[in-house]
DNA sequence: AGTCTATGTTGTCAACGTCAACATTTTATG
DNA sequence: CATAAAATGTTGACGTTGACAACATAGACT
């Protein structure tokens, strides 16, 4: 579990996290594969069960570090505001910079495996960073700026719009691709948004 | 290609492909096998290559036939519309309708396989269904209803929205499940969405 | 009737996930 | 310091899968 550093390989475990990221990000989730990870390792095929009981633990251990890193960064992002409008558009950005700069890690995070469903643990963390966002809902609607609907649903439409805009743009569905555009288009999008939430 | 109807199996081909989505719908792509598939089917397990040259045509297949069922959805839900913000609402709302109700065919849509990418054909019909809800965004923008910044920009805007409530929808991320709940917070998303871009 | 093509089957192979058994290296303990 | 225990890595095996090749058969077409 804990980092040992010069053990027989030196910390298998995180080259196999490492390995499997830019795995994911040269090709794609299901193509993964234990033993080809091993290869590029130079290790044998089953040195990697000695640190992941399976294929399924080694996702869920990324998609952990993954929404640990998710929430620091929204939490981050929430510390530097002013109004709280300008809070959740930050906040938004955030959201999408995180994704499209990590997008191995978001990709596991938000594959369809279920990994939530499956690891309370993991829904967990995953629930906190989704907090970040509510709260920002929350605050702005004490401070009279957001309208009064339900707190909960309206946190659900910016945490979609964040979520579509990264998902889209990490599938390359999107006709721009540079990653400036892309954060630009959560510019956009979060004004949008704020704005439709803002008291008229 | 064509449906034949009695042949050896009677139409194997969909057969295969209800096999796959209903297979996609209880586990997930990851798990989905054609030797599976042909074992449930009770044929062999080749069968199924004297329809599809490999798995990922089977997709292919798949996402094409659903891109363009959510193009008749858009376009369907897009005629019957009073003004430019209604027609925008209307729109979101049938395209997370179509989502949840098809949900193995939207993951195989927008699964991280990059079909689109590596199969013209497949880009093709997605742009399509893409179109209708930009068609939506330029007609508002000349009714002087919506704001004139970019209109692709706005369209991607919108569909992140979209994407991100389905794409959370179905991968139960969303605290709500219940078909009716998401309908309605797809409700509510593009009311704020068609808000935040309309002209003050 | 006989040929061609579409469709389905059987046999095979390499790659994969995973288990069990074993080997080695590090750490803990007396 | 010796030695047992634990952590880590290896080897070999098994069943499953995607995919290919060779073969079999049913319908369509002359």
């Amino acid at each position: 579990m804990a980092a040992k550093d010069t053990y027989h390989h030196g910390d298998l475990r995180q080259k196999i996290i490492d390995e499997a990221l830019s795995w994911i990000e040269r090709e794609n989730i299901v193509s993964l594969s234990l033993r080809g990870i091993a290869r590029r390792l130079g290790v044998s095929h089953n040195a990697p069960y000695r640190h992941f009981p399976d294929k399924e633990s080694l996702l869920v251990a990324i998609a952990e570090t993954g929404f640990i890193q998710l929430h620091r960064a929204l939490e981050q992002a929430s510390k530097c505001y002013e109004d709280a409008r300008q809070n959740l558009e930050t906040i938004g950005v955030a959201y999408v910079r995180y994704a499209i700069e990590n997008q191995a890690y978001y990709r596991v995070m938000f594959s369809d495996l279920q990994l939530c469903e499956k690891h309370s643990d993991l829904d967990r963390v995953s629930q906190q960073a989704f907090s970040v966002l509510l709260d920002a809902i929350k605050v702005g609607q004490q401070a009279q700026v957001f309208i009064l609907e339900d707190s909960l649903q309206l946190a659900h439409v910016c945490w979609s719009l964040t979520h579509g805009v990264s998902m889209l743009a990490i599938d390359r569905q999107l006709t721009i691709s540079n990653s400036d555009d892309i954060i630009e288009l959560a510019r956009i999008a979060t004004k949008t948004v704020s704005r439709g939430l803002t008291n008229k």
